[in-house]
DNA sequence: CTTGACTCTGGTCTATACTCCAGACTTTAT
DNA sequence: ATAAAGTCTGGAGTATAGACCAGAGTCAAG
């Protein structure tokens, strides 16, 4: 069991934020102490890593609560419904892919233009990179 | 020359969002009439597209307006220095894809785990497909 | 048993990225 | 020619995701 402080050093986070995120109902610590300190257990651990990596690629806080409320209504909901909820969100996640790979070829065609040298990057511009690159 | 309402209407934005981007020098319209409305250019149309889709991808609006400042300071600062930034900004877009790939997965092992009928979906749960996930 | 580090709750403050008026002017359609 | 629709500037308001602070309690070490 980790006190706050130590998970927050662990996952690269502010202790706040753990709060933060426990008021928005995205986590609960598994126990607290007797004087209230709060303990998370490893499958807390998870499931914040789980939140910080959904983050990560641009879902928002209320999209990652939806995502893990599919556990808690899970006996609510029919399987149809969560499936459907799902296999929309993989839409999304397949569409920033491509917009990812996208700006990443973009900046890519950006670097090899650039001469990497000491002179002045007149050739170096994204929207020049951009428009030559018709991919 | 689009109109700011034609080219919101295109790019799927607002025209406050074009107002917008504009007061935070982003992007500013080729021309005005001479009543001063807004008017946008083709090159104006590829550089909103390009904001959209690296907005798109989790950089800031800040962060892209550095990209596309490497445009107006191209002759100040060497290339080195834009090849620097540009490489740096293509790990990050490295390691999204990364994250985007790990939740895709995640995503679809729970579709899959899901049975796509009426029955409750007991079995379909986020962290349920992550932990089963060993990947 | 005191000191320093950590935690608690509750509240205010901040940055980002817009949205939504208000009041005035312009353009378009009938 | 007039009404409806679109645009202008400026400013206030909103949602998201925390950061920061105060005052009080808790815990570990010397």
């Amino acid at each position: 069991m980790l006190k706050i402080g130590e998970l927050a050093q662990r996952a690269g986070i502010s202790r706040d934020a753990l709060r933060f995120y426990e008021k928005h109902g995205l986590i609960t610590p598994s126990n607290r102490t007797d004087s209230g300190y709060r303990l998370y257990s490893k499958s807390d651990v998870l499931r914040i890593s789980f939140i910080l990596s959904a983050k990560e690629v641009g879902f928002t806080l209320n999209e990652i609560h939806q995502l893990l409320e599919l556990e808690v209504t899970k006996d609510k909901k029919s399987c149809q419904d969560v499936k459907e909820f799902v296999d929309n969100k993989i839409q999304v996640v397949n569409q920033r892919l491509i917009e990812m790979k996208k700006i990443k070829q973009s900046l890519k065609t950006l670097s090899n233009a650039c001469c990497g040298g000491d002179e002045p990057a007149t050739q170096c511009t994204i929207l020049g990179a951009l428009s030559t690159d018709n991919r």
